[in-house]
DNA sequence: CAAATTTCAGCTTAACTGACATCC
DNA sequence: CGGATGTCAGTTTAGCTGAAATTT
């Protein structure tokens, strides 16, 4: 399944319902964060997972396929397909660990770079319009929740 | 595909390297919390979205299909499914709005009801975990930037 | 006739399992 | 040989679009 989701109206304010679960509204907040960043993403060509694919090689270049598949939670089957279309658009280049003959790097090309460039800015003020209620102190605030909730779970 | 995610290792806290977006921690928590619901309700013959359409209905019984799919971001053709996969196994109902014959009112049923009851204590131990690192007010703030940055792109 | 709800049929995507070759 | 990596093939799941029947 893809993640989809059976929402709510606005959490409630002042019903006699009880409220929904954290769990619920972290599922929701992913929901709509997807639906945005693939509109976003979408005029470059690729999906919003991709993209958050690009987005973990701007961080960790140089990863081997098995590497990213354990780090998602996902098998080492399901990340050859999206490594392979990312390959065939020539967004990322795999070659050769020299350290031995088995593993291959997956290493962003110079036009992975640029999309990556090219959507920064919009991407960067999605995340600002998702915090727009909140300040400063705030956003630092529910970084650190999710950070922590992450590693709770993990 | 169904939220997948290319994860990272703990968010880098003295690296050199860019943070992960919000975007992508909202991703990996939602990632993860479904992956530990999966395994809690699990033994109970049903999958997490499944589960969460039936606490959906808890706290909103009798929307019809169609609000269903609409609050949900998701097709009708989509919910049919998961209604149909949940009526065959007693879970829900559906009957006639009285005030019209078009209408397919979705309701719970006593074993809906039952099942939602024996996973709510797990439930609720797997949200206690997750936050068990945060205070309450902490909580409290977490769950108010959910509902805010949810209404902020919604 | 137009709009809303439901349902049937088929398609697509993105995950999965299993099997296999290669390398260290 | 055992463990890790990568790839090929087939399957499954959960979305989707299109089309049609029924009701308001």
């Amino acid at each position: 399944m893809a993640g989809t989701k059976i929402s709510d109206a606005v959490p409630t304010p002042a019903s006699h319902r009880a409220p929904p679960s954290l769990l619920y509204m972290v599922k929701q907040v992913e929901l709509v964060v997807r639906s945005r960043l693939d509109e976003l993403v979408k005029p470059s060509g690729i999906t919003a997972l991709q993209y958050t694919a690009l987005t973990v090689l701007e961080r960790h270049d140089g990863l081997s396929a098995a590497q990213l598949a354990r780090d998602s939670f996902v098998t080492a089957q399901s990340i050859a397909d999206l490594v392979r279309s990312l390959e065939g658009r020539g967004l990322i280049r795999r070659e050769r660990n020299p350290r031995n003959r088995r593993e291959l790097l997956i290493l962003l090309t110079d036009d992975g770079r640029a999309l990556l460039e090219q959507c920064a800015e919009p991407v960067r003020e999605l995340e600002k319009r998702m915090m727009r209620e909140l300040t400063a102190h705030q956003t630092e605030q529910f970084r650190t929740a999710l950070s922590k909730a992450w590693q709770a779970l993990s």
